[in-house]
DNA sequence: TCGACTATGTGCACGCCGTCACAAGCGCGT
DNA sequence: ACGCGCTTGTGACGGCGTGCACATAGTCGA
């Protein structure tokens, strides 16, 4: 598509950009986003801790194995409600339960991978969602040569099967790992299929209903951004390869 | 380990957490750090333009492309410098060689992966690396029966060459692909022979010295997050599976 | 039973981020 | 040569997120 210099209806009359339905669309709920993403975090440490048959923890000590400050833990578990007991600290198995009712992991969520490339292939071999409330329930593809082949125990569907397959297993969230240049046909097939949160690997923005939540992640993004960081350190300290002093720029710590 | 109430010194006489050496660590350079993880998603949206042979841009045009609003666009734009022509738009190629010389892209950086499971070995066989100014420069794992396998025309070696290869080839950036359990210590190996930007996949908290930049990325609590917003929307609207009446609960994007 | 200790829960303040609206500047037509 | 329209660049504002410090409440020992 050779674009240039299209020109675009302009939406409002004197405005400057899109509408812009909400900044990062904190959950009415109450919960905000910010707690929201390091919910998962915690779990996984308070499942650790369930194993090894702790009744209970503080906030000190949860905070030190998620690597967050313990004001910030109180904050966000307090954000939840009061499960905690003063002087004692909280019931790891009641957090554990509240924090899973919270995120709707008390079913397991079944999830739908579009795109059984090398990415598609390594997630459907990941062993880690099972035991967090998620599963894998459907694979599909676009090229006939991988349809019809089994994955890790799940035969591959073409991607027109996803008009009947979604409804039928009643998928809600879809993984996106084909091409960047197939993910918005993908997120629209999706999404009329019923779809309504979408977890895109492909390194394209994809334009969804607002009823749809899109997480996107992209690896060539991550990895230009730690260039960046290394580019400031090269350029602070005068090109020797490893800096003698250890500057002092902060370990830039990014969860999700 | 059966950690049962450990008890750990408090590092303040009467303080909370952690010296906190910083929240998000803005660059200090004066580049925030939400405008330098956007600047990949601008940077491949002016690639796709210069492929189209399109000389300028408006702000308004390149911020449809990468789904943000046009202020925003033109803020991060200024915090680079004032490449821009009023009435005109931006010069394309200016841009491009503006921001990849900020994202250090002038030469390519040589990437580590570490652990060549099924993601890994996805990693290596990505192609969207080498036209963004990375490439996959070696491989390593512990398994014996990985090492000396080859995988996209690269051989792995085994992580106790780290120490050896990565300073004689000059990598500065890791990609940690292991399981959870095996993260930290290869954090470790590679912050030791002279790794200071890590990019972890494993669903593990990894703890690094401050003059090393940590991004994580895990899938698991990725899918949790979405499975929070699913739960959401469930408990909106009472169980129906297609709620016919879209409610207006904001589509989250999240990049980065 | 009472006091002291311990850890939670929270009000407050600061800094970052995103949006809005406008002034400044550049090109172009007349 | 001059004004008009278009687009950038920026200052101000509102909101969110995070850290700090303290009031609060529950437990344990005497």
């Amino acid at each position: 598509m050779p674009l240039q210099r299209l020109r675009l209806p302009r939406t409002g009359p004197r405005t400057d950009g899109p509408p812009a339905p909400g900044p990062d669309a904190a959950s009415p709920r109450g919960v905000p986003g910010a707690t929201v993403a390091r919910l998962p975090l915690y779990l996984q440490a308070l499942h650790a801790l369930a194993d090894d048959s702790t009744a209970t923890v503080s906030s000190q000590e949860l905070a030190e194995l998620v690597h967050v400050s313990a004001a910030m833990l109180r904050k966000d578990l307090s954000q939840l409600g009061s499960y905690g007991t003063r002087g004692v600290g909280y019931d790891v198995a009641t957090l554990v339960h509240e924090m899973s009712g919270v995120l709707g992991l008390e079913h397991d969520w079944p999830v739908a991978i579009v795109g059984v490339g090398n990415l598609g292939r390594a997630l459907a071999h990941y062993g880690g969602f099972s035991s967090r409330g998620l599963s894998v329930a459907a694979l599909f593809d676009a090229d006939p040569a991988v349809v019809g082949t089994e994955v890790n125990g799940h035969v591959v569907h073409h991607v027109d099967a996803l008009a009947d397959l979604v409804p039928a297993r009643g998928l809600r969230i879809a993984v996106i790992a084909t091409p960047a240049a197939a993910a918005q046909d993908t997120a629209d097939r999706l999404v009329e299929a019923g779809v309504s949160s979408i977890l895109c690997f492909a390194g394209a923005a994809v334009r969804v209903p607002e009823d749809v939540t899109v997480r996107a992640v992209d690896l060539s993004s991550e990895l230009q951004i730690l260039g960046f960081h290394e580019q400031r350190k090269g350029s602070d300290v005068l090109a020797p390869l490893r800096p003698s002093t250890p500057r002092r720029s902060g370990a830039v710590a990014v969860g999700g």
